[in-house]
DNA sequence: GTCTATAAGCGGATAGAC
DNA sequence: GTCTATCCGCTTATAGAC
């Protein structure tokens, strides 16, 4: 592994571990096993290696959106339980991310910048989601602000329900993780269209 | 204005404009215009600094809600509004604590046993509140489990919309915290009872 | 690419005068 | 209660040798 990518494993894992503020370049030098100075040619301070992360973020959350959608359609219920968790995983990885996130985009206005851009694209995506889910006769029509409202909720639920764990002083495991699927279900469930809930029973009755 | 008390207000004002971590002692003194030595003979650290915020806190969200109870009956419809919208100014005021709490709670661990009791005393309030709801005949009938993730829903919707807005690059405005109350209002709306529906249909068309 | 050494500055915190 | 003066330690960042 080049060094590089070293100094990023190694920060991810100690802004999880103590929060950004609390990690210097120095911890993380020492961390990788290289001198401070070292770090400097690879990085030119802290904020770079933040910035790597999030690139590093970015590629990986797309390719774990396309492994989705290539398997199960988007609109799809499976879809969306898959894309939950999937996201779930992804902000337990980079967990420091989300818990100083509105910090951090307050300090980092070139970061703050790509993170509305990114936030906005997948906003859209979820709202074609339930566009699709509509279409296909699962979710019950809706007019405009209906749709607006629930995708807010849903990508609410889905960005904050780590950090609502923490708060609350709950673990972090598969079970609580997949008690938010749980919530998602549920307001799901209470939108579903006749035809879909006895889908769904169909698919629980034999699973 | 007592000093102290002139310390935590502009402590306050900085740590929602930068965030704590950008937020010395020294800057703290400055900004109220007394000499570091005079501020550390009323805390003895920044962290001291935050318990005192912390405890105005309390006392504040307690007397506001107890102020909407007075008036309003705990789980009519009009009292969870209300409620909301109270949640809301009360997380922009102390934003920069919604903000950073995940990484707070990480850094000061009394900090975290006290919010903790906190966030588990106001769970058992909602609950309580959509329990009564219940009984009123208001909310369709729910088994334990669908309260129990019901509860979660609201309460993490009440607490994570600002931080939803802020991280989607949106403006905290009254009409954008109005919004969230509309999130919520649809969310509860689809288990309102006919008789809750009908009683609504009427108050708005009063309106 | 990696190291050592080091400059410059800041933040936290205390002592002691008034 | 408030100030001035000051110390220590840490962090960032760079220069220059290998």
């Amino acid at each position: 592994m080049k060094t590089r990518d070293r100094i990023i494993e190694a920060a991810i894992a100690l802004f999880n571990d103590k929060g950004t503020a609390a990690v210097s370049t120095n911890h993380i030098a020492a961390a990788v096993g290289i001198s401070p100075g070292n770090l400097y040619y690879h990085f030119r301070n802290k904020e770079d290696i933040l910035g790597a992360i999030y690139d590093q973020m970015d590629a990986v959350g797309f390719g774990d959106y396309q492994a989705i959608i290539a398997e199960s359609p988007a609109g799809s219920l499976e879809a969306m339980e898959r894309t939950f968790l999937m996201i779930q995983r992804f902000n337990w990885r980079y967990r420091f991310f989300k818990r100083e996130l509105t910090a951090l985009i307050l300090q980092h206005p070139q970061l703050r910048e790509r993170h509305i851009r990114t936030h906005r694209a997948l906003l859209k995506l979820v709202r074609h989601s339930i566009d699709s889910s509509i279409d296909l006769g699962l979710i019950r029509p809706m007019d405009e602000t209906e749709r607006q409202l629930f995708t807010d909720e849903i990508w609410l639920l889905a960005l904050f329900w780590l950090n609502y764990l923490e708060v609350g002083g709950e673990e972090v495991t598969d079970e609580t993780l997949r008690r938010g699927n749980e919530v998602v279900r549920q307001t799901v469930r209470c939108r579903l269209t006749d035809r879909a809930l006895h889908l769904l029973a169909t698919m629980e009755g034999t699973s």
